[in-house]
RNA sequence: GGAGGAAUGGCAGAGUGGUCGAAUGCGGCAGUCUUGAAAACUGUUGAGGGUCACACCUCCGGGGGUUCGAAUCCCUCUUCCUCCGCCA
């Protein structure tokens, strides 16, 4: 959620940023502008009629003290009029409060200058590529094949058991994906983010906290029956650790690691490029959180980009880096980095990571601030990125790896799985 | 699931109808003293709205009610604790 604050001082600023979304704001934030004016005003009124009645109450009480019940009592019968006036006003301002944050909801975060204008995925930025692409032997399977060829990953039996999307994961399969969360984990914690094990359900405040909800409400997994949702990233749940929080400064920056399932609805995808792990409903993660004062998040953000850089380097994986473009740019995103890996067999790139700076967009909703130097009291800005989404990262290394012996598994993860290779 | 008890500022903890945004202690911050630190002493120290700045308004787990007036009384929800039951 946009800073009310901001939007009044600069209106036609934000207007121009957002149009590399694509979106003529233009008329929300003159809606914002109006019902915050309407708020202001109500709010106004409200609180001298609130302050009438306060003194009334006290002189009320002094003549009561001093014996002056007669008195007291023609006070008492102004009173009324009072109340039943700061009553409505009170009704009418709560409406006004919860149309302003209905429109607050509808504008997405305002793109950093960086952010290339752009309608589609075909406007993102190619910023950085590194790594080969391996020569692959001809009749190289895609990886879905290879799953099967070696038996170590049942589509079908997920299917049986839940539904598409759920894949089992089997034998050398299920311990290469334990051996990826494992490794994430460590290259993490080294590099100085602290290890959280967080819920995988979440209530509805966590969910608009981090601005899933309302946005994205339809993606999620619903659990009626609690009103709780499966987390869809675990963004959400760590994120939230911080709702309704006041750090230091120097407790900044904040850098919190974890690993959880990510549950995805997906409605509305279907088609080739959904194929084996492209797309589940079910999928692993290992995301990295940073709260950090405004001055820093940038900086911050490289060195994120930084971080997962060094472990696809590691993993020998060929991969780029796309800055998202406004048209494909997450509503709550103010610049994003994109890391996709290039799948040999299938000829194509599948993205594997995405590094954000929320700047306050996130935490203007958490109200997550924090005390600077001068005990001043501002919002934090918020980032995260996966260190890494496991599906695609199996599917580039199922595929990239393959040999004519099986799949070699890149030598960093062999401490972790135990073995070098799939036959 | 059953029976009781509780929820107050960063923490602990007082406050059972008005002068309470809230005693006191700890912690934090600033200062005095000190070569420096500690100790001691002095001052200061919740959040939000509003204002040029004041004034003023709101917030004592959430919501509703009683009352001229609610942290305090009533209803309701949530959470936590104790005991019993069940259980990975």
């Amino acid at each position: 959620m946009l800073v009310l604050q901001a939007i009044r001082e600069n209106k036609e600023a934000i207007s121009t940023a957002l149009k590399k979304r694509n979106l003529d704001a233009d008329s929300l934030l003159s809606q914002v502008l109006q019902l915050d004016e309407k708020r202001r005003s109500l709010q106004t009124a409200m609180d001298g009629t609130l302050a009438q009645l306060n003194s009334l109450s006290k002189e009320i009480g002094t003549l009561y003290k001093t014996g002056k019940a007669q008195e007291a009592n023609l006070l008492k019968e102004k009173t009324t009029r009072l109340k039943e006036d700061s009553k409505s006003m009170g009704e009418e301002l709560n409406a006004v409060v919860l149309q302003l944050e209905e429109v607050l909801y509808l504008i997405p975060n305002v793109p950093n200058e960086l952010v290339p204008a752009g309608s589609s995925e075909e406007d993102n930025e190619e910023v950085f590529r590194e790594g080969d692409v391996p020569k692959l032997l001809k009749g190289a399977l895609p990886h879905w094949e290879l799953a099967k060829k070696y038996d170590i990953i049942d589509f079908e039996l997920g299917v049986k058991i839940t539904g598409a999307g759920f894949p089992v994961y089997k034998g050398k399969g299920a311990k290469l994906q334990r051996a990826l969360i494992t490794y994430f984990l460590d290259r993490n914690t080294a590099a100085g983010y602290t290890e959280m094990q967080v819920p995988h359900l979440v209530n509805a405040a966590s969910g608009f906290g981090t601005g899933q909800l309302p946005d994205k409400e339809g993606q999620m997994y619903h659990v009626t029956a609690d009103d709780l949702y499966l987390i869809p990233t675990a963004e959400v749940p760590v994120t939230n650790i911080f709702r309704d929080t006041i750090l230091n400064h120097q407790d900044l920056p904040v850098c919190y690691t974890g690993y959880t399932p990510c549950f995805r609805r997906e409605a509305g995808s279907y088609g080739a490029h959904v194929r084996g792990l492209n797309r589940l409903h079910q999928f692993d993660k290992v995301e990295i959180v940073r709260v950090e004062q405004p001055g820093n998040s940038y900086e911050a953000l490289t060195g994120m980009v930084e971080h997962v850089k060094g472990i696809l380097r590691e993993l020998e994986l060929p991969y780029r880096i796309l800055r998202l473009c406004g048209g494909d740019l997450g509503f709550t995103s103010a610049l994003t980095y994109d890391f996709e890996v290039f799948s040999t067999a299938q000829d194509r790139w599948l993205e594997i990571s995405s590094v954000s700076n929320f700047e306050t967009f996130q935490s203007n909703r958490l109200k997550l601030r924090f005390k600077d130097e001068n005990g001043k009291i501002q919002l934090a800005h918020t980032l995260n990125g996966s260190s890494l989404a496991l599906p695609r990262v199996l599917a580039g290394i199922l595929e990239n790896y393959q040999t004519e012996e099986g799949i070699r598994i890149p030598k960093v993860l062999v401490p972790y799985t135990g073995f070098d290779l799939i036959d």
